[in-house]
DNA sequence: TTCATACTTCGATGGTAGTCGAAGCATAGA
DNA sequence: TCTATGCTTCGACTACCATCGAAGTATGAA
């Protein structure tokens, strides 16, 4: 007994409504204020407040400040794919908050995981570049290919810059949707903004879900074929 | 808001000092009674019950009853996995329950982690298989090669009744310790039972480690080579 | 300086959930 | 039948924590 790391302090930080309620929308990608946050959890600002030092003390938010206002974020990819990961289970076990309701479809079509594309538009992408031997499983971990580096330059993603970083640049991360991997990592996130700056697609303003224009989806289909 | 599945309700039942340890005791593999299960989370009995009646509502654990005890184990592999994840995530952060003590070396070594391997030894065993191309990365899961059936057949295990399983045969799961996967699913577990089976390796009676004998230690790095 | 906004800290309250003693079932054995 | 053991249920207690009002701090704008 005693063994282990504690469990039971993740557990508990994330098994508070408000604070579950928090995390979601932060799953969304964006950072946001305390303010917005209470209203994510229908709390007041008081008692948000209280949650986010929690949190960041946990090691779940980071937050930076600017002029007065205060945005909060996950404080690394690890907590996002961590919570994914939660999310997939208690979606197995039939643990919804909701009826599947209106905005439902469009979660599972296409949504923001954290900083990447999830949903079944997520894994196509995947699958796709794996078939296209783009992206290779190595073992544990994932590895662009000379074949996608050239992919990805041609998009107009600079890989040079992608690998300075110290994170890793592809990464699995299980949906909870189709219970399959999607991509994460730096890459998946430079995926993502291309998507949106290139007009293909855009977040909506209060929901995880993205919605693609008819030319964004079929821009899309084309560069990822099933 | 309120979009997708209830980590909430996870994160509280997880949440509980006394629940979590009594999950840490589970992922040893054996079925424990609410008795045992009340020492190691150091409260009374009728306490350990009111938990366990939640944790199996919940879905987390299953119960069967066998004279006049009952025994309690996780409900399902997944549970095992959420859970060994969890505690990656916790110890990435720093956040144990104690300062490493005698026992954590072999705790890291080799342990159980619910029914397969973990720890050194497992990740060790994974990339042996890996490496030998007797176990395949295909896509999101786990294939276990022609060489890899003839292989584990020559061992001592029936294929034929694995794969009647609706189980999968071979997963991967996170090690906390290693930050590697290693081999769960049915195959991970027959070859565990095999290592005991064979007196290469014995479960601690009050803990996750497996020890290994000098005989068997040998034995097993000449089936995995590192 | 003065006012407004954004947020934190303090203090008090209330509800909930973990805790255990006592009593009630159920099974096993004699 | 009687007794012992293992476990659950009930009821009461307590402690903790989420919650919010009120007051305090910081930044920005006028």
């Amino acid at each position: 007994m005693k063994e282990g790391p504690d469990i039971a302090l993740i557990g508990s930080l994330i098994g508070d409504p408000a604070r579950a309620n928090m995390l979601t929308a932060l799953m969304g990608g964006r950072a946001l204020t305390p303010t917005e946050l209470a209203a994510h959890a229908g709390i007041t600002l008081q008692t948000a407040s209280s949650h986010l030092s929690k949190l960041e003390a946990g090691g779940l938010l980071s937050q930076r400040k600017q002029g007065r206002h205060r945005y909060y974020q996950l404080a690394e990819d690890e907590v996002g794919l961590m919570l994914e990961n939660l999310m997939g289970f208690a979606a197995g076990r039939g643990m919804n908050r909701h009826r599947p309701g209106p905005k439902d479809p469009a979660l599972r079509k296409a949504r923001v995981c954290y900083n990447h594309l999830a949903g079944d538009y997520g894994v196509r992408m995947f699958e796709s570049l794996i078939a296209a031997k783009q992206i290779e499983v190595a073992g544990d971990d994932l590895a662009l290919t000379d074949a996608g580096q050239i992919r990805i330059e041609a998009l107009g993603i600079n890989y040079a810059s992608l690998k300075k970083s110290r994170r890793p640049i592809c990464r699995t991360c299980l949906d909870w949707s189709e219970r399959r991997s999607h991509l994460a990592g730096s890459l998946g996130e430079a995926l993502l903004t291309l998507f949106i700056d290139k007009g293909w697609a855009k977040r909506e303003t209060n929901s995880r879900a993205i919605r693609f224009t008819d030319s964004g989806e079929k821009a899309f289909s084309d560069l990822f074929p099933q």
